[in-house]
DNA sequence: AACATGACGCGTC
DNA sequence: GGACGCGCCATGT
């Protein structure tokens, strides 16, 4: 077998890297975008493990229910709520409506964006 | 090798 | 809605 190009870890941040501004989408749906299925927990080490200089759109990713995932008293909350609003996602009581805002990816148009 | 971590997801009550 | 249990598993120590 061949040694993979690209760790799990690198693979999602290639995904997450996709998400246009203004979309979101979620932990799970990463995974299974980066041919991880059943693996969002790993999403969520995997964005923290991310170097910062990636730039990735971080606050793009949000939890199954289109919630934001911190503690609704934490900095990190109050940012990612504050980057979501900046690029004119509606954000309200830290969660946002996933039928007007998910991330629909055409999936040819993904396979040619990513590396893996 | 064993163990803990992790910004999760889903079903059930 | 919320709480809880369980599945998930690469990575770091």
């Amino acid at each position: 077998m061949h040694k993979p190009s690209f760790s799990n870890a690198e693979r999602i941040w290639q995904v997450v890297a996709l998400i246009p501004p203004g979309k979101i989408s979620s932990y799970g749906v990463i995974a299974d975008l980066a041919g991880l299925p059943g693996r969002a927990r790993y999403v969520s080490r995997a964005l923290k493990l991310a170097n910062d200089e990636l730039n990735l759109p971080w606050h793009r990713v949000l939890n199954s229910q289109g919630r934001i995932a911190f503690d609704k008293q934490t900095e990190a909350f109050a940012e990612q709520m504050m980057l979501l609003r900046l690029e004119g996602v509606d954000v309200k009581n830290g969660r946002v409506d996933k039928t007007q805002y998910m991330w629909q990816p055409d999936m040819a148009t993904l396979v040619m964006q990513l590396s893996f």
